[in-house]
DNA sequence: AGCGGATAAATGGTAGTACCATTACAAGAC
DNA sequence: GTCTTGTAATGGTACTACCATTTATCCGCT
């Protein structure tokens, strides 16, 4: 769809990608220096630098001044940023983004519990335990999220399917800020709980309660949800000429922070 | 997490979703010209337009010379482009996709015979209508699988979870190639068959004979696809100082096609 | 008045240069 | 050996110039 566009920049990605698909290029790799790139592919830097910032802003490669660039391993948050555009563009709430979850993850439990190895079982186990550490610690409410959600994640692993684990790392990405805030509420056992329950389901190897388990589990922050405004409210506020105007005027808030 | 960065192109990224986020940009809307923009934001014509390229290869924005720059509604599209590279990276086959559809669509059918509207139903109708169209013509088996993956969408729709229809939408947009390939292997009226039932159970408000016959459906393709080779098989290839010697000799295969 | 074509302006696309800040690396001092 | 320091490499930003296409304007003709 983008392979045959007259644009330079489109070009490049479309040669990059072909480059990675060959495996001519793969993950760990350092690129040529930009100028070189640049003379070598017969192109600005300018315009390689486009490309490359595409490439970068996506997460595909990371660079670095001094060092060079490099092509990353593939991971979730490649989609993240623009899902991120996405979510807002369409004013996407949590709670949409809970119901996603709430559709998934108990199928995904499921699977789990046909196909987990005893590494993805211990993975899940550890994830608990950390939990009950940072309850334990009390203060540490972050840790206690990053686990939750670790626990989550492994049992995406888990389920065996690399789509569902990536994009559904990314929707809990665009969800951490609403599960720090959700899990405040919560008593810190009723999770620990939950999460036990569903992982003596995948132990036992029984599908179904695995699914059930989640279900309840997903739908018990759901509720909360419910009753709580929706996270996105910003000021409506104007448009071009005075958001320009404004950013202008504290051009700090802007662009530094 | 990007928020803070010392890259000034991840700033005006950062911004631009600020002005979207408050609605101060919105679908349709036309940005200042380039060398405006950059004046009145005080950053170089450069930098800006590698931010703006980056909106425009997942889709935010679209770009004409002569005509300016605008903000596009939101599309699934938006998360093709990144999710080619992890695809690519990942080395992800064409199963493993259809079984992410396997996990997940059965559940959205089970949704949507709980939840769909009169308008849902019919777009379904519609679409089903096309397939049996296209079949009787014979002759186009491009619009057969158009109105086949039309039929999921709509389902997508149906089930009335955004953030599902759009990762869904771009799953299929990466499958559409494979699809077009296994379609021809399944006689036309078995497909329509099974979407008539799904639809019928829809109709009846029954969620587990949706997900059921839809769990059947996917079975069915999965199978075929079991016996095929995987569809990702190319040169294994070289490195990059071969890859960039061949396109350099052969640069208009390189960046022109 | 209305239509058509030529002209000018606006706009994104590309190329090129210059300079800066940071990093990596190697040569030299101790 | 270790530390310091200087140099080269590298990405980051800014600025200019020019091109191709599109849009808008104006002029002349009918």
């Amino acid at each position: 769809m983008e392979s045959s566009q007259p644009n330079l920049t489109g070009s490049l990605l479309a040669l990059f990608k072909r480059l990675i698909a060959e495996k001519a290029l793969r993950p760990g790799d350092r690129l040529p220096a930009e100028r070189d790139l640049a003379e070598t592919l017969q192109v600005s830097r300018s315009s390689l630098r486009q490309a490359l910032k595409v490439m970068e802003s996506i997460g595909v490669i990371s660079q670095q001044v001094g060092s060079g660039t490099r092509l990353n391993p593939a991971a979730a948050s490649i989609l993240s940023e623009p899902l991120e555009f996405l979510i807002l563009l369409d004013g996407i709430s949590s709670r949409e983004l809970m119901e996603a979850r709430l559709i998934v993850e108990p199928q995904l439990a499921a699977r789990a519990a046909t196909r987990a190895r005893p590494e993805d079982e211990r993975a899940l186990e550890r994830a608990i335990e950390r939990m009950e550490e940072s309850d334990a610690a009390a203060a540490d409410a972050d840790a206690f999220v990053t686990s939750d959600l670790e626990f989550h994640r492994a049992l995406f692993r888990a389920a065996g399917n690399r789509v569902c684990e990536m994009l559904f790392t990314v929707v809990h990405q665009s969800l951490e800020e609403l599960v720090r805030f959700t899990s405040a509420l919560v008593p810190p056992e009723h999770t620990i709980d939950f999460h036990r329950q569903i992982l003596a389901a995948i132990r036992d190897r029984d599908p179904e309660a695995a699914e059930q388990r989640m279900r309840e589990h997903l739908e018990d922050v759901c509720a909360l949800l419910g009753r709580e405004p929706a996270t996105r409210a910003r000021t409506p506020a104007d448009r071009w000429s005075d958001a320009l105007r404004r950013l202008n005027g504290a051009a700090g808030s802007g662009l530094e922070s």
